[in-house]
DNA sequence: GAAATAATCGAAACCGGTTTCGATTATCAT
DNA sequence: ATGATAATCGAAACCGGTTTCGATTATTTC
């Protein structure tokens, strides 16, 4: 590897010259520049980022904490959507992604920890679980953080308008004539989820329709086999619903199966719809019909409000929220029509 | 920050012995580890990965090369399935994942110039177009590296039995009676797509079966549209194919939404089988009858196979080849049968 | 009790950059 | 020609660690 030293040596400037040679000073003159810079492309030199680093305190690494407790990490197909366009836009200013792990090499040291020792300039959030220690430890830290499908006053967070998709869902299903509207919850502590939950007691509320017992029906982890349990519970009470809302679209999708497998037909019997359009929402059949987020725009938006903290611009926290629209499918149709 | 500096100071040791006993030197007796490290917590000492990488030449830090190109990126689902089971045995070992693009800040530099600038220790690289100039670069340096779906002698490798996947796909169609099967492939340059074309034709040899003008259609970087126009061409054809074996699930669903557009039922009038056994696999109807790869396993084997690499074990490059299976769903039935 | 050996510690150099500030030389105005 | 000013460069300190090697002290050994 060669370095400024050898530059140095070769050209017969000093160090000095040849590193602001590099980084564009006034004070060298265009010849000595050009000379440097010829040299350093003859001898291959590159910069080391590690050095640069130590002294400027500057690392060009943006931390990413993704869902590790689910298993599904980078896997999941919304999650992973949103930290792609997060993702150019951060390269395209000079950062680069590094995943950060609260447990590495078997000790359990956390993510501020790890952010620190690594040194990031930010980090962009996207747990499902925050109600994580080690989420908040980092949180109260001086780091510059962005969070995704959160809501705090501690940081700058981007997401989308849960409660009025949430809204839109069922002002859509009542459009249809619908009045026995469930709701299948995302479950737990997610923020999303509770926020689609409020929605949707909202939007019942608004439209004059009664939230009957036991149509709140709390899926888990917004998966696939939580929707398929959640449905059967729908189905087999006396005051059965003729349309159900699922707080997200793999919810959505066990809900149809659980409806299939139960001799229901989608959406002549029961209409369902969903919340994310992950990709496949298109593909299944009956398509669904479900609520979209803009996860190109969440991730771009979320990179350039954490790039603009990170370069101290605007103190203040920002709370971006993006709206949503219906994406009208297959999977509902008119009460007692079709 | 605290640095061993400030211990050394409070705890009255020099810095060189607060470096030793952070590594475990034998030099240094165990009481005044105990007080180097006691002082250490009590002040909150991190110690600064980048000082540390700048003497050790070590960063601890695993570069990934992730399609950039077909804009899917991160977000192909068998991409990101193998990425995360990657990243568990990797952290779990001491590494961080950093993602490395070839253009950072505007300026078009390349992989391999990244990864010096970087530092990283290795990499694991999982690209689509393995002509790009800049990985053959990489190729050729002395960066550790295994390589995802690809084979070359120039580094570890690991990938599926793609040709024995396309052979089971084959066999199982033509065990359901099929002679007139047809081929999606994956398009263009790719390993693992010319792999299964080549598989898709000795199998069809094998059974004696004769792969028809027009049989191969070329779909594009593995798209559900480009699988949908192949499909389209497929029906027109006079001498229509009663099965069809697309390169991947992607290119799979497209067939199948093109067929169903077409008035064709799957799997009663015209059978089609994928390859990948993506999650929404299960999930679309007809569920795709497709052959599976092991991700989890592609995944971690990779990781084990680089991080020996890094240690320096096993200076044979290594070429693992993984077993795939078929996983029978409902969107293959046997001819005219149903 | 002296010599040999083991245990414990620190000075100093180094990794590869950046930045401050002073020195030197060239240019300018008078 | 002279003092002032601008242009150009480099010495040195610093960022936060690691590692070699020698010095000092404690412990054995005979």
């Amino acid at each position: 590897m060669t370095t400024i030293y050898d530059i140095a040596k070769k050209t017969g400037y000093s160090p000095t010259t040849v590193s602001k040679a590099f980084n564009n000073y006034s004070d060298v003159r265009e010849k000595t520049r050009q000379d440097i810079l010829r040299a350093a492309q003859e001898m291959g030199y590159l910069p080391n980022s590690h050095a640069r680093t130590l002294t400027t305190k500057k690392s060009w690494t943006i931390g990413v904490l993704f869902v590790e407790e689910t298993g599904a990490g980078i896997r999941h197909p919304f999650f992973s959507a949103v930290i792609e366009s997060f993702k150019q836009v951060a390269v395209a200013k000079g950062y680069a992604l590094m995943f950060i792990s609260k447990d590495v090499g078997g000790k359990q040291s956390g993510y501020l920890e790890n952010c620190r020792i690594r040194g990031v300039d930010g980090v962009v959030v996207f747990l499902s679980d925050y109600d994580d220690p080690y989420f908040l430890e980092l949180l109260e830290s001086d780091i510059p953080t962005v969070i995704l499908d959160y809501d705090t006053a501690q940081s700058h967070t981007v997401c989308s308008d849960n409660m009025a998709g949430a809204q839109l869902a069922v002002n859509y299903l009542a459009a249809l004539g619908h009045r026995k509207i469930a709701h299948i919850s995302g479950g737990g502590n997610s923020f999303p989820g509770s926020q689609r939950e409020l929605g949707y007691i909202a939007a019942m509320e608004l439209q004059g329709l009664e939230v009957r017992d036991g149509y709140i029906t709390e899926g888990a982890f917004f998966s696939r086999e939580s929707g398929y349990a959640a449905m059967l519970k729908l189905l087999e009470l006396a005051d059965r619903p003729t349309a159900v809302f699922a707080s997200g679209d793999l919810l959505a999708l066990g809900a149809v199966m659980a409806a299939k497998d139960k001799g229901f037909s989608v959406p002549s019997d029961i209409s369902v719809i969903g919340y994310d359009d992950i990709e496949l929402a298109a593909y299944v059949s009956p398509a669904l019909t479900t609520i979209r987020q803009d996860t190109e725009k969440l991730g771009t938006r979320a990179a350039e409000i954490l790039l603009a903290s990170i370069d101290g611009k605007g103190q203040a926290k920002e709370a971006l929220m993006l709206p949503v629209e219906v994406v009208v499918r297959d999977s509902c149709a008119p009460l007692g029509g079709q």
